[in-house]
DNA sequence: CGGAGCATGGAGAGCGCTCTCCACTACATA
DNA sequence: TATGTAGTGGAGAGCGCTCTCCATGCTCCG
């Protein structure tokens, strides 16, 4: 007595998937006929397009990925590193990160146009310069067609990699080393002009900023477009104070400026956490925000929602970049030839309390 | 005179990337030993395996992911499924929830599983049934080899769809109708048990609760423990309202909740955002919180330390949720036969000055 | 000393797909 | 009728890998 060997078709688990060839089977066709059609190549009968379409319904029939990208040599995917120098993988920096919506708008972003295209987004984050290697590795053995980096750390040397390896990338953020790789970043400079204009507008006389650290590109622009600003309203010098964008260094940084600069009535600072900061410690100074000092942050970040009063800051098109830097490394995919290229995006004032 | 064949391998995209057979060759020894040493499986010479690293190392050999899954018929990719029932892919609400860092944390705890194992993690947003059909279609191929799966909405039928199709997948959240599919969820009536019993700690007497919306498994069940605990405590009865998770219900349900109950002192709100909203409405009647109503809001978000005072709250472990869902996922992914399990996690109440 | 038994490495098939060739038909032109 | 020219579909190679077989060489025991 014979057994039959067919596996149970009952569990989808075990059920052998349909193949080309069994939807040409099915069609009356070639094996190439149907990749063809699938393909949307060449000319093909109408009469047999139409065949083959109802050979894939009825076999449901759905196109094996790595089969194909084996020969493409394409894998219809890509990829979204966050790239920082931490000294392991599991640095709680990175917790803080994912938590903030900075990522999420991201993501957002780079999915509004990869979406629409059947394009994968995979995330990878490398910390130590042994993952970015390994990255690298995957990423010219085709892992990945492409890259949004993120790089959080002026020193990364992951874009210059990716250049060396040929990889198409496009950085989100000026990286603080040219290296020849698409970027989209924010006019920064322009951020800090309008924040002079505001507080200028406002009436404010003496003026100060607590600046981000001064080894980011950002920082410095930040500074330089505030600084212009208020030269052409004929403020030649106004006090500065450098801080690390974080909350302690926004306090810190305050009480120095404080004492460079008592009469403080405007005050501008570099990103919105150091600004909430600031705020604190205005008014544990008995300065009351913006009365005595207005005080105009910049992100738009959730700190600039926690701070009471809530903060007047700059906001960046943070979605709209993203999207721009995925753009940006799919033409770049569909030809490797393309110059390098920038986009800048200009920012935007947010009217809140504070200033 | 003869010219080179060989293409120039000054760039890196021309240049052929060296296979399995290159190494072979490198080496001395057979393409299937190269792959033996490389997956390290079986009796390989000692002598033979040091060779070929070294190789691996001299020709700077990656393994080609889509060869070998075409073989394996693994992906080594894990995606991560966020699947809404919104009209058309590019909803707001999606903005939103990118922005939310709740999902930023939900990334986090997963990559913290999958990164140390070499995983991908692969995004998917499916908004429309069309994209959840293609969705289960892809991953069915083996696009992905399992899926840790974020169901927004209630009535989402896509776990159902992954089951029938046999896909390894686990959810965050408890889902809506019972499939057998793993999930890992917040033990949410333990939560309406902490609220209550600080509420009552604090000495309130006269509570209410602004529920969520009924059909929302998490919703019942912080109610249920919400009136358990307080039933222990003789409490028999106590008004709910019930709100959308919107700061706009959550004004209108304090309002209602007000005439129902005007002596009201404690207050128990299912999520932040209206337990916010609720606080703001209690001030503007010139109820002081917590001194006139102590309010206790849930998920411990952003909205929580938005409000002024800031809330009192019930805490998600979110990440370690995310984690353990990914574990879920590849467990099941390595054996199909496993049972269908629920880790349910407990959350912690976050004392602040609300209650 | 012969053969069983085992450790080890090689040969080769084949995963599912794309794509280059090539054959064939149909029609126009010489 | 012989030849040119599209247009169309099929045959088949091969992408890079894994894994099952099989051959080989060795040890060990009767």
């Amino acid at each position: 007595m014979l057994r039959a060997i067919k596996p149970a078709m009952s569990d989808p688990r075990s059920a052998r998937k349909p193949t080309l060839e069994d939807v040409a089977e099915a069609a009356g066709v070639s094996r190439a006929t149907v990749s063809r059609v699938i393909n949307g190549v060449r000319n093909v009968d109408p009469k047999l397009h139409a065949i083959v379409w109802q050979a894939v319904d009825a076999t449901g029939y759905v196109p094996n990925r790595a089969a194909r990208s084996l020969v493409t040599r394409r894998s219809g995917t890509v990829a979204l590193v966050v790239s920082d120098a931490v000294s392991h993988d599991d640095d709680p920096f990175m917790r803080r990160f994912f938590a903030d919506p900075f990522f999420g708008r991201i993501v957002g972003g780079v999915m509004s146009v990869l979406r629409p295209r059947g394009i994968q987004l995979a995330l990878q984050i490398v910390g130590t310069d042994d993952a970015r290697g390994r990255l690298v590795g995957d990423l010219g053995q085709g892992q990945a067609d492409g890259a949004v980096v993120l790089s959080l750390h002026p020193d990364d040397t992951l874009p210059h990699q990716l250049y060396e390896a040929g990889i198409a990338a496009a950085l989100v953020g000026r990286p603080a080393q040219p290296v020849p790789i698409s970027y989209v970043d924010l006019a920064n400079d322009a951020g800090g002009v309008l924040a002079a204009e505001h507080l200028i507008g406002r009436g404010c006389t003496r003026l100060g900023m607590i600046t981000g650290p001064a080894h980011v590109p950002a920082s410095q622009d930040r500074l330089t477009g505030f600084r212009q600003a208020l030269a052409r309203h004929g403020h030649a010098w106004f006090p500065t104070v450098e801080g690390g964008f974080t909350y302690e260094s926004g306090e810190t940084a305050l009480l120095e400026l404080l004492e460079r600069q008592p009469e403080l009535d405007g005050l501008f600072v570099a990103n919105d956490v150091m600004a909430q900061a600031a705020v604190m410690a205005l008014r544990g100074r008995e300065l009351r925000v913006p009365d005595d000092v207005a005080v105009v942050g910049f992100d738009d970040s959730s700190a600039a929602l926690d701070a009471r009063p809530q903060l007047t800051t700059v906001r960046h098109p943070l979605e709209d970049m993203a999207a721009e830097s995925a753009r940006l490394v799919l033409a770049r995919i569909d030809d490797p030839s393309l110059r390098v290229e920038s986009v800048i995006f200009d920012p935007k004032l947010v009217v809140r309390q504070s200033a």
